[in-house]
DNA sequence: ATGTCGTAACGTTTACGA
């Protein structure tokens, strides 16, 4: 089972995109980011009637994520547990069942953090310890789940090309490194990172400056996999090549394929 | 040339978030 995240920055300007890689990729499963729209006015059908299942939670202008399945979705809950004040909508769950085992599915769009130090930075961390608390519970399930998504978080100079651009942003910071660090050593495992060791391997290239034209890239869309997840580990890949392709996104999709 | 993009709004332009 194919399961791959992407950041697709506004669905509505990326339906047209989104569906020529769903139609490429042909995934099973994908977790959404930046929906940018309201559940009313998602465009689902383009995925209905590419056979797949469609389940937001999204909120306006901003934010907002989504699951496309072609197997059926069950269990679906919406919001991160944690703060019952937080009204942005960042995270998304189902469980999704292959051949022989069933998945857990975790879609997260945790906070840019930008500027650093002040609120917004404060609430990025206070979301990402959120994060570590059902990240603990994922993990006492002992079962197949996962966590893909926008971390917006750079783990480590080798995850970008130009680190020292990036030493004093939230997405780099030492706080971010050492919370995010704090959820993987919990006993996730870096999908990616496990299959393809060593730098020059990036996720988002930003619109600005022909960061793409210069490979001037980050590493910041992850999926993280609990150990009964990593056992059935079959692949891993980032969609490096539609970022050159027309109104791109600024990210490209990470995938692993897992023998469910 | 705050150099790009997407979204919303008292819209033909500005503000915000990234």
């Amino acid at each position: 089972m194919k399961i791959a995240s992407f950041n697709i920055n506004g669905i509505k300007a990326r339906q047209q995109a989104l569906c020529d890689w769903l139609d490429d990729a042909q995934p099973d499963v994908v977790l959404l980011q930046e929906i940018k729209s309201v559940d009313e006015n998602f465009p689902r059908a383009p995925f209905e009637d590419r056979g797949y299942n469609v389940e937001t939670h999204g909120q306006k202008s901003f934010n907002g994520v989504a699951i496309l399945s072609k197997r059926p979705l069950e269990d679906i809950r919406r919001g991160l547990p944690g703060d019952e004040d937080d009204a942005q909508a960042r995270w998304i769950e189902a469980t999704v069942t292959g051949d022989g085992a069933a998945v857990r599915l975790c879609g997260l769009y945790l906070p840019n953090g930008n500027p650093a130090p002040g609120p917004k930075y404060d609430y990025k961390l206070a979301w990402m310890d959120r994060l570590r608390i059902r990240a603990a519970e994922l993990l006492a399930a002992e079962e197949p789940a996962l966590m893909a998504g926008d971390y917006n978080v750079i783990p480590q100079d080798a995850d970008a090309a130009n680190p020292a651009a990036w030493a004093e942003d939230a997405l780099a910071l030492p706080e971010s490194r050492a919370a995010f660090r704090r959820v993987l050593h919990m006993g996730f495992t870096d999908a990616f990172r496990a299959c393809h060791p060593g730098p020059g391997h990036y996720t988002f290239w930003d619109y600005q400056g022909g960061a793409w034209r210069r490979d001037d890239g980050i590493r910041i869309d992850h999926v993280l996999l609990t150990p009964q997840a990593a056992d059935l580990m079959e692949g891993c890949g980032i969609d490096r090549e539609i970022r050159g392709r027309e109104k791109p996104s600024d990210h490209v999709p990470v995938w692993v394929d897992l023998d469910l």
